[in-house]
DNA sequence: TCTATTCCGGACCCA
DNA sequence: GTGGGTCCGGAA
């Protein structure tokens, strides 16, 4: 009844081919037996750090990038020999030629390899991510076609001269405009702009340690002349969600990290010249981009060895693009609290009474200024110093829009994570707010408010949330084959499907089943399938752990294919070491076969509900990256993703596009799973597929 | 001994 | 029972 064929995505990673950019079959499967062998460190006990599969030297000659000598370079106890005429080029310093050579050279190139540079100095390839500092431009090495590394007049003598290909160019693009108004500045960053937008016009691989960002901030910088549409059609790449892959328990692997463990030595970058003024401190010399390069390589090695290499073509690496173009929610109250911010004496007030400081990114204290902005609609505008103070902060909100940072690499089952503010974390239900009033003889008022609601829509557009229904026990019945679970999803969803399963349990028609009755069933459910004990659930449903058991008995007994799944999931865990979703994610669990009861359990509950978790946000994945593949080929849609809550979608719709979109919907593959929900602010439906 | 910062567990929200 | 983020207060 389901498949989960994901052969089908249309993508532009289809057809990723690694032979065409120099890693060649013959070296892969060479290297991949030696690889194997490593393979089973995944299940042994871990040194925390070292569940990536280990290398050893022979794998540093890498098939990539066409050195056949380079592993001269990593001779780490041997001094690096000065590559000064590779630091990189500012292209503001090329000639009307010299620009034109350049772009030339970026429609031949074979690949990019990319980082952005902060204004401390620092890339994102330092282990320190400069949080606080803003970008202060873009290093690129284009790397050009090079089949020379056959010929063996090529000597290593010369390869260690030029690490880079001579033909290779390392460029410098400044982000920060200084004097945007200067004809010179606008021309610059033109020029800039052209060379992103041809190297990502290129259907070659764009290197990134940390692309979404990368993608984020070029979007940020040039979102007038590059859409996210256009960004959409670069084919980017990122090792750090290949080691992800490969071991997701380490959520942020650092690039100093990676290279430590692919390549044994830690490469020090204790060289860079810290001077300021000069490109040179830009802290990226070709060799470190090239290394970056190498990293890329060996990371695709490994997942293909693993088996995770059609995940991270088909999901992932599309996934970037799709975070990267994620747009920042408007709040009602903060675009509020910005019309009241423009007007004049309040601005001033605001500036006086800023003392405290706090985040705008917190629940709670959102609800303060939700609370505020309340007030401010029934008081007069002079009492507002009376009121609670006012974050200095929130004058970087002005604009009342909320963007939170999506992590692709913070869980271990394969959803995705965000934060300030958590967007998956905002309450679904209305909040209460309590507050006292600083006014004299004002007694205190209580507000409820919905913290979803706050969120709006552009004029002229729609939100529109497509969700999963009941996505998680739609899979364990799939993947346990238990029919008369599969029986409840093979009716067309009239009525409540806990309520259905209410009455097939307990063998009473659904019109006598009672909210507590449904309420039961699905506890039980989840209760089972995640494997709580009966004290638990007693908790839960507030009975006697007895009467738990005789509930989880019975369900077992009803349905036993259920339990067969869970055993078999464990069993399967304990002989490799590791569980696998639908999409050939894993998960290991070093814990799954030691000695100690509390951890040895542990592992067993976290190993079934990886199966079920984990194979959900594939197939979540798999929608987002569906429906966004079809609004960038569409000529007309122009659909943007919002939020990802787990199983939801949330996008903002051009209300003329409402049945277009919808439609485009519906065409899915994973469309058993999938139907519209709701669609907030002007249309409300229910699209049963 | 006091103050300031950092860390960690527990509580809450979400799926 | 699993997977997240954020807040808070107490310990170091």
């Amino acid at each position: 009844m389901l498949s989960y064929q994901a052969t089908k995505i249309l993508s532009y990673y289809q057809d990723l081919d690694l032979s065409k950019w120099g890693y060649g079959k013959k070296n892969l499967s060479v290297k991949a037996k030696k690889l194997k062998d490593d393979e089973k460190n995944v299940a042994t006990p871990l040194k925390r750090k070292q569940d990536v599969p280990t290398c050893h030297l022979e794998k540093k000659r890498l098939p990539l990038m066409n050195y056949t000598s380079h592993e001269r370079r990593y001779n780490w106890t041997s001094r690096r020999p000065e590559f000064s005429e590779n630091y990189p080029c500012d292209i503001r310093s090329l000639g009307n030629e010299e620009k034109r050579e350049l772009l030339a050279n970026i429609e031949q190139a074979v690949a990019f390899v990319t980082t952005m540079i902060f204004q401390d100095g620092s890339s994102q390839l330092n282990s320190e991510q400069a949080l606080t500092s803003s970008v202060k431009g873009i290093v690129i090495l284009v790397k050009n076609q090079t089949d020379r590394l056959c010929s063996p007049s090529y000597s290593s003598s010369d390869r260690i001269r030029n690490a880079a290909d001579e033909r290779d160019k390392l460029i410098y693009l400044k982000t920060e405009c200084s004097s945007l108004w200067e004809q010179e500045e606008q021309a610059h960053k033109k020029f800039a702009w052209r060379v992103l937008f041809q190297m990502m016009r290129r259907k070659v691989p764009v290197i990134c340690f940390n692309a979404k960002d990368f993608l984020r901030t070029v979007l940020q910088i040039y979102g007038n002349e590059i859409s996210w549409k256009q960004v959409a059609d670069s084919v980017v790449l990122d090792p750090r969600i290949a080691a992800w892959l490969i071991n997701p328990s380490d959520t942020v692997p650092s690039f100093e990290c990676l290279t430590e463990k692919y390549f044994e030595k830690s490469f020090s970058m204790e060289t860079e010249n810290t001077d300021t003024g000069t490109l040179r401190n830009a802290s990226v010399s070709s060799l470190r981009l090239l290394l970056l390069a190498d990293t890329d390589a060996y990371s695709y090695l490994a997942l293909q060895v693993q088996g995770l290499w059609k995940l991270f073509c088909t999901l992932e690496l599309p996934l970037i693009k799709i975070l990267a173009g994620m747009k920042p929610a408007q709040n009602k109250t903060l675009h509020l609290f910005h019309t009241a911010l423009r007007l004049k004496e309040l601005e001033q007030e605001a500036h006086q009474i800023a003392g405290e400081r706090f985040l705008l990114t917190s629940s709670s204290q959102l609800r303060e200024v939700i609370f505020i902005l309340l007030l401010l609609t029934k008081l007069s505008l002079s009492k507002l110093q009376d009121l609670h103070p006012l974050p200095k902060i929130m004058l970087e909100y002005r604009q009342g829009f909320i963007s939170s940072t999506w992590n692709q690499t913070g869980t271990v089952t394969g959803r995705i994570s965000s934060k300030h503010p958590n967007i998956q974390g905002i309450s679904k239900h209305p909040v209460r707010i309590v507050k006292k009033q600083y006014i004299k003889g004002k007694e205190e008022e209580i507000v409820t408010i919905s913290p979803r609601a706050l969120f709006v829509s552009k004029k002229g557009y729609t939100f529109l949330a497509a969700d999963f229904s009941h996505i998680e026990l739609r899979i364990l019945a799939d993947l346990s084959s238990e029919p008369e679970l599969l029986k409840l999803f093979q009716e067309p969803e009239t009525t409540d499907i806990f309520t259905t399963l209410a009455s097939q349990w307990k063998g009473i028609p659904s019109e006598e089943v009672k909210q507590a009755d449904r309420e039961q069933a699905k506890r039980v459910v989840y209760s089972v399938v995640y494997g709580a004990g009966k004290e638990r659930l007693a908790e839960c449903l507030g009975i006697t752990p007895l009467q738990a058991s005789h509930f989880i008995e019975s369900f077992m007994q009803k349905y036993k294919k259920v339990n067969e799944f869970t055993k078999k999931t464990i069993e399967q865990c304990r002989t490799k070491g590791y569980v696998v979703s639908i999409m050939g994610r894993k998960r290991p669990l070093a814990n799954i076969n030691a000695q100690d009861y509390k951890l040895r359990t542990q592992a067993e509950r976290q190993a079934v509900n990886f199966v079920v978790q984990g194979s959900a946000a594939d197939l979540c994945k798999m929608a987002m990256v569906e429906i966004f593949t079809s609004v960038v080929t569409s000529p007309t849609l122009t659909a943007r993703l919002i939020a990802q809550i787990h199983d939801e979608l949330l996008f903002e719709v051009e209300d003329s596009q409402i049945q277009e979109f919808s439609e485009t919907l519906v065409k899915f593959e994973s469309h058993d799973y999938f139907k519209l929900t709701s669609i907030r602010n002007i249309l409300h439906y229910n699209l049963s597929i």
